[in-house]
Order: C-alpha cells, then structure tokens, then sequence
DNA sequence: TAGAAACCCTGACGCTGCGGCAAGGTCAAG
DNA sequence: CTTGACCTTGCCGCAGCGTCAGGGTTTCTA
C-alpha cells in the first residue's frame, strides 16, 4: 500500500501518518525503488490502534507512552487520568452553556447591558434600574457595576447585589447630583448635599468593599476617573458611611 | 494602575494583558515616565469585559469583532454561533466518555484486548473466542479484526460481528490447519483441506467483505503478509464460497 | 545605605495536531 | 506527449497565552 491507500483505509490523512512518522508513533515502513513508503497490514493494524486512541482524545505522547509498554499497566492509569480530564472540559463546557442560555435569550429579546454580558443577578439589577435619562453617571456607573460583576467572586455576587437593590430607587436623584458637579472645584457648596445623598443610600455593608483609599493603585484610579468635585463628593460619602456605621456599633455595644 | 495590579483586579495574567494589546483588543495605555504602562478605570471596565467573553468561549479575533460592533446586532450571531459550537463540543466530549466507559471496566479488570481499545462488539467477539492456545494466526486474526473493527463504519459494524460469531466455535481448528501452512510450499497437498475448512466457516455474506484481489493495494498488502501457502489456502477458501454463492442463487432462482 | 525581593520592559520560542503550500519527482491513462 | 493523480521533503501557520532571557525600577528590609 502507498500512504494514501493506508490512509483512506484507516480513515485519516496522509499528512496526519506522515505526522505520526515524525512523532514516533508509527515506525517508518520500507521506501520503494522511486521513494515512495510501502506498507503492509501491520502498519495499518497499528494505525488502526493509534487513531482508536486518539479519537478516545488522547494527546500523541499518551498514545506512544501506551504503545510503548507492552501489555499495559500504564493502559488503565492513563484512561483514568483521560476520564478526569474529559469530566473536566464536560463541566467547563457546560458550565459556559448555562452562562449563555441567559444571555442568549436577553440578546434575541434586544435587551443586551451594553456593556457586554454579565452576570444574571446583575442583570436584574441593571432591569430594576430603568431607562435613566442621559446621565454621564449613571454610564459610568453602569460600567463599575459590570466591573464588579467580573471582580467579585461568585460567592459574594448575589449578597452584593441585593445590598444594592435597595438604593436602586434612589438613583435617579444621586446620579443628578453628582452629574451637576462634573465642572465643579473640589470646595463646592454642593459637594456636602451630594455627599449626603449618596451616603443615605449606600448600605452599610457596601463601604468596605469600596476601594480604601490612600495607596491602593485600584483606589487611586478610581477617584482619578471622576471630576475633583465627584470625587470629593464620594469620598465624603464614604467617610458618612463608615462614621455612621461606628456609630452604630458603638450604640450596639453600649 | 500598573498591569499587574490591573491583572490581579480582574483575573487574568500581567502576560495575557499584554497579549490583548497586541491583539489589538485592549487600547495601549499611557506610559509613566519609566515606561511602565498606566492603567485607568476605563481600561479595567474593558479588560473586565474581554474576559466576560473569552471566558464564555469566544475567540479572540470573535471578541474583537463584538467589542467593534457599537451594540451588536452582531452580537447576537456571535453568541448563537458560539452555543452551536459549545454544543458540538459537549456532543464530542460526551460521545467520548461514552465510548471510554465500557473501555474503563474492562481495563480495570484486567482484560484488555491487547490490540488497544476496541468497539464493545468487538470485545464481546473477543470474548467469545476465549483463550485460544499459542496460536500466530490466531494472533494475526485478532489484529485483523482489530483493524476491520476501525475501519467499517458504525453502521455495519454489528452486522459484521453478529456474521463472525457463527464462525467463533470452528476457530481454534481452522487457525490449526493454517498454522501448519506457515512454513509449507503453496502446493502442498494440505493447502485444499484448510481451504475446505475455512471456506465452511466463513458465512456467506462475509466473502464480499474481504479483499477483491488484484489491484487493490491492500487486498495484495494483505495477501503477502501471510506465509505463501497460507495465502493459498485462504484464496482458495474465498473462491469456494464465492462458488457456494453462486450455486444456492443459481438453486433459488431456479 | 546597601542588597534583595518584587515589579516592570521587550522580544522570542514553545506547545498541539495537524492543514496547507511550494517545488519538485513518478506513474498510469488518454 | 500530456494530463492528472499520486508521491517526496520542508517549512509556515493556528490559539492563547506560558515561559524564559536579559535588562531596568521601585520598594521593603537588614
């Protein structure tokens, strides 16, 4: 047989045996006068073997290591680690599929985040916030939220979200505020008021996870990116919150 | 932010950042006075977002296009697209541990076909065959059915080996006769007995499987890799019930 | 105050399992 | 004689980064 024949009849390509040539799994066979190889049934008998074993998905090294020891012990331990590893990419692949199917029928429906697809509970969120009107910060809002969607790990999405549920309400009025203040100096009068608004509607247990200011990198960004009198405004904010929370605690304790 | 805080924030590696820029996913950003890149909120948001997308499974170059499309009419294709290919994955990967399962038991009980994993027909055909004694065609027979057992599609694969059980019970002496032949000159007298012997074991429908002689490449490949008179032998037993076909149709329409 | 640890930079190779192309040689049929 | 269908070797390309190598910077520590 020439390397087309033993091909077709195993069932893969000529460039695929030559392949296996170089890699050492396939011995090879004799040339004929012209150059050509030749083979005979124990190379397709062993070609046979190899493609069964690389359909199973196992990686070319695999298969020489199970070729290479004669009656395989290796056999059963590389079939078991090959049975870990097809579980493995079953569970990623259907874990990506359930991802999808949400986002899947929000993107037919047309109701896409714009800011690419997040996360259900987040989701949820943005849907309870509504059809704000124009709002600089409420875009960029939008966009953190979508950032801490990514950020937060799993575990703490869904405690987050609804920690933000409850200031959904408020939104509207504390994006104005702060939107008024986009061409404003850090000593504005009316840096106090959105202080205060914002700080009413951040619930407690949403200031610490907001960037401690100071070296953070993360923190320093953060602020960065709103104008002076914004960034003012939140980070009075924040100090409201934590001093309320102390003060909490503190009347908790006595 | 430096690239490796930016990285830590939104999971992914200080190399793969550098990778999105290069790929043109991720927009260069400015560069401290020592050459190190800075990074801002904006970045973060849309670093954050291309891993969204990767994470569900989309291509880089997919990515890209997604991230281009201002809202994506696009998006929705892509996403579609993405859950049909997730689907073939999940279908391969299924069929695979399906097809490992039975392969697992076996190999866990020690009873491995020696020929590498082959389909549970097969095996059971194996089986059925039982321990035959040191016996080279015999060796040489299983990696035949080794092979057609790669190399017929599935479809008539059971067929096959519901014909070869028949011939189960006559195997050990047929693979007798044969051996006998290994070392014998093509006319030696005991060539027709095996012939005999083999053509009566040999089902009917089985004859137009083997390989029509001449110029097939592999029918010749097959032929020379056994001993002359075994080769005799088997010719001989292919014409018999070639004839024996011939005849009963010959009978029936008559 | 020096030295080590921990970052950052660019550039380049490596990995998997072949597919595809280039630039030729060979062989059977029309 | 010319096609057309094979064969040969060799090398690039692919996806998504990981992983050096070889050099600078910053920062914490002894």
């Amino acid at each position: 047989m020439r390397i087309g024949e033993i091909a077709a009849l195993v069932g893969v390509t000529p460039r695929a045996v030559r392949h296996y040539h170089q890699a050492g799994l396939l011995p090879e066979p004799a040339r004929r006068a012209n150059g050509y190889r030749e083979y005979g049934v124990r190379d397709a008998v062993l070609l046979a073997r190899i493609r069964r074993l690389t359909e199973l998905g196992l990686g070319l090294d695999e298969v020489r290591g199970v070729l290479a020891d004669d009656e395989g012990r290796g056999l059963v331990e590389v079939l078991e680690e090959l049975d870990e590893d097809l579980a493995r990419q079953e569970a990623v692949v259907r874990e990506r599929r359930e991802r999808l199917a949400p986002l899947l029928t929000e993107a037919r429906a047309g109701r896409l985040p714009a800011d690419g697809p997040v996360s259900p509970e987040l989701t949820a969120l943005l849907a309870g916030l509504g059809e704000l009107p124009e709002s600089p910060m409420a875009a960029k809002d939008r966009e953190i939220l979508a950032l801490l969607d990514t950020v937060v790990p799993e575990t703490e999405r869904a405690e987050l979200m609804s920690l933000m549920h409850g200031a959904a309400g408020s939104a509207r009025e504390v994006y104005g505020l702060l939107d008024a203040l986009a061409d404003a100096e850090p000593d504005d009068p009316r840096v106090d008021g959105a202080a205060r608004a914002l700080a009413a509607v951040l619930p407690d247990g949403l200031a610490v996870e907001l960037p401690p200011e100071g070296s953070g990198g993360i923190a320093d960004a953060f602020f960065a990116d709103l104008a002076p009198a914004q960034s003012a405004a939140v980070r009075r904010a924040i100090e409201l919150v934590l001093t309320r929370r102390n003060d909490d605690s503190s009347e908790a304790g006595a």
